[in-house]
RNA sequence: GCUGGAGUAGCUCAGCAGGUAGAGCAAUGCUCUCGUAAAGCAUAGGUCAUAAGUUCAAGUCUUAUCUCCAGCACCA
């Protein structure tokens, strides 16, 4: 998909358009108030009050019409520049024009673009002419808070795209449809990867067999390559008691969004929101030397979120999720190696499952907010120091994000760009100098005295459920063959002849560990064939009187239409082989 | 949580002047099946999300709740 925002001369195109839509809706609502109406990556938006009316589905198209309409007029388009008494004195009538205009300093020219009988405040650049704006198409409306804050009063935003000609237009419009094919909820009904139930609850997927072979294979990956970087797995409850809460101090900052407490005896408890506290226990369950550091915990933890109803989505968001989880115990010079090697483990890991387009944003506190972030300059200008300079060190390119840091440290978050959509975050690695502190950890130094170690927070695949709802969205489905639940399907060409070598063949593969099924259902071999290609198996096997005749198999791979021949042994080698190079 | 939309068979959907539910696929049974994307026939399958209300009569109208979808807000 094209990003408008960065292609100029479609950003001017999608910003008039934004200024027809408002002319349009100017026309047909007049007592409409607007607020911004910016381009975006996918096209713009126009942010509007409407009092108490609500945009419908038709209203949306009537808008369509107008604005066709007014482009047929042609009309020119103006600037003007004014000051910003002016500016206030035109616009005395529009409250939110006021409230934007103030926010300009004393002095500044302010801009207007005038098409017909429509001026909206602007600085521009525009197109000539509304004649310029034919190919566009309005595509969704909802509503969306006055200058992004919950607390304020909700408008109503509609989003739009705007391109050159048809055909750009056309192909946006079907990426749109293709992109609902790639929905990981989708794929994940149709290939039986995961489930829902009102029974169990919202945002509480229940992993299928498929989903649960997947995730399997992704656990195995990451604990092979934890425990080769001297990771130790550990397995903790996934209740903790509220005071445990309050020693970290997540209760003070997460309570809220957190599964309410629950009584038993006399003891508090919550579903656990995040697994650091349990990690300070295990860390301190033993005394420690400097030699002994840096020791690193484990874990494929569950956890339990109180995500708010509109937040939940498939496997991406959910309220019970399984973290690829660690914390890691250093001393404050061993801060810059370790995080180094959490940045390389990263790296290391995208490349085997081919992440290309991602960044990294390094998440900072805003000093102004003294309620959420912990309140001690020194350690996080200590911190955010330290993290800046292991980038620079690093040198991998990162861009600074004012106030997404977590409450206890400052952290370095990937965010990945998927074929559809939004960029996801996926890997953290987070410097903590707070909790240790908070459960009184230390280690002895040289010198036999103690030291307050420091603590590096980091998962790699964030949680399982993300990076598995990511790569169904990346493959479409179509799995490696390495994390495929079925990596190969055979298929008898006729049962009652080819039966008892296609059992041979199963036999075989399964004994070396090949995920193989053996379709030996009475049905044609056609559909046979495209139920296996419908269910996007890597390889299909289609076993006849050749390959009983020849000891060999046939077969062919998802997405080729060509079958290949190959020896049984030869191609079990291969299988094996590939799996093993995680193709 | 907020704004708006939607919930009909396992899946995809039709039925919407209010008169008591229908198709295709899937399932089951039988028949047919020797080479690469859907063979045929039959059977079974639904308190139309849940609960209340209006009505002689509710899948269809009203209200509440739950869930899902699109955005917004949130994301340790």
């Amino acid at each position: 998909m094209k990003n408008i925002k960065e292609d100029e001369r479609l950003s001017k195109l999608n910003h008039s358009c934004a200024h027809l839509l408002a002319q349009a809706v100017k026309h047909l609502y007049p007592n409409a108030l607007f607020w911004v109406g910016p381009v975006i990556e996918e096209g713009f938006y126009y942010d509007i009050d409407l009092g108490d009316i609500t945009i419908t589905d038709e209203d949306l198209e009537k808008i369509e019409k107008e604005m066709k309409k007014i482009s047929k007029d042609g009309k020119r388009i103006y600037r003007e520049e004014i000051s910003k008494e002016e500016a206030l004195e035109r616009f005395k009538n529009d409250p939110y024009k006021i409230d934007l205009i103030n926010n300009f300093e004393e002095g500044t020219i302010i801009s207007c673009y005038t098409q017909g009988d429509f001026t909206d405040l602007c600085r521009g650049p525009h197109v000539e002419s509304v004649k310029e704006l034919k190919y566009f198409k309005l595509i969704k409306f909802s509503g969306a808070y006055w200058k992004g804050d919950s607390k304020n009063k909700m408008l109503q935003r509609i989003y739009g795209v705007c391109y050159e000609n048809e055909e750009d237009l056309n192909e946006y419009l079907k990426e749109l449809e293709e992109a609902k094919e790639r929905d990981h909820r989708k794929i994940g009904k149709d290939l039986s990867i995961f489930m829902q139930h009102d029974l169990v609850g919202k945002g509480m997927p229940l992993w299928l067999p498929n989903g649960a072979l997947i995730r399997k294979q992704l656990e195995n990956y990451i604990y092979e390559k934890e425990h080769a970087l001297g990771y130790q797995h550990v397995y903790t409850p996934c209740v903790g008691t509220v005071d445990l809460y309050k020693t970290s101090g997540h209760w003070d900052h997460y309570k809220e969004n957190m599964f309410p407490m629950m009584k038993v005896d006399e003891e508090e408890f919550v579903l656990r929101p995040m697994n650091c506290p349990h990690h300070m226990l295990v860390y301190a369950n033993e005394l420690h030397s400097y030699r002994d550091l840096p020791i690193r915990i484990g874990e494929f933890a569950t956890d339990f979120r109180y995500e708010a109803s509109g937040a939940v989505k498939g496997l991406e968001r959910v309220r019970c999720m399984c973290q690829n989880d660690a914390h890691l115990f250093v001393t404050p010079e061993q801060i810059g190696e370790e995080f180094k090697k959490v940045v390389r483990l990263i790296l290391d890991v995208y490349k085997d499952f081919g992440l290309k387009d991602y960044s990294f944003r390094l998440s900072l506190r805003d000093k102004e907010d003294k309620e959420k972030y912990f309140d001690d300059d020194e350690m996080w200008n200590m911190a955010e120091n330290k993290l800046r300079e292991v980038l620079d060190d690093f040198g991998v390119p990162y861009y600074e994000a004012v106030g997404e840091a977590a409450f206890y440290g400052p952290k370095l978050d990937v965010e990945v760009k998927p074929a559809v959509g939004p960029e996801v975050t996926l890997s953290t690695c987070q410097l903590d100098f707070l909790l240790p502190r908070r459960f009184e950890l230390f280690y002895i130094d040289q010198n036999g005295e103690k030291q307050i170690p420091v603590v590096i927070h980091r998962a790699i695949f964030g949680t399982f459920d993300r990076f598995t709802a990511f790569l169904l969205e990346e493959t479409k489905g179509a799995l490696p063959l390495w994390l495929s639940p079925t990596q190969v399907d055979i298929i008898p060409v006729n049962n009652e002849y080819h039966l008892d070598y296609s059992k041979e063949v199963f036999n075989k593969l399964e004994s070396v560990g090949i995920r193989v099924k053996l379709d030996d259902r009475n049905e044609k071999l056609g559909y046979k064939v495209r139920e296996s290609i419908v269910n996007k198996n890597p390889y299909t096997l289609i076993l006849g009187q050749k390959e009983v005749e020849s000891k060999n198999v046939s077969y062919r791979m998802y997405s080729e239409e060509d079958t290949h021949q190959m020896g049984l042994d030869e191609f079990a080698q291969k299988i094996i082989d590939d799996i093993k190079a995680r193709k």
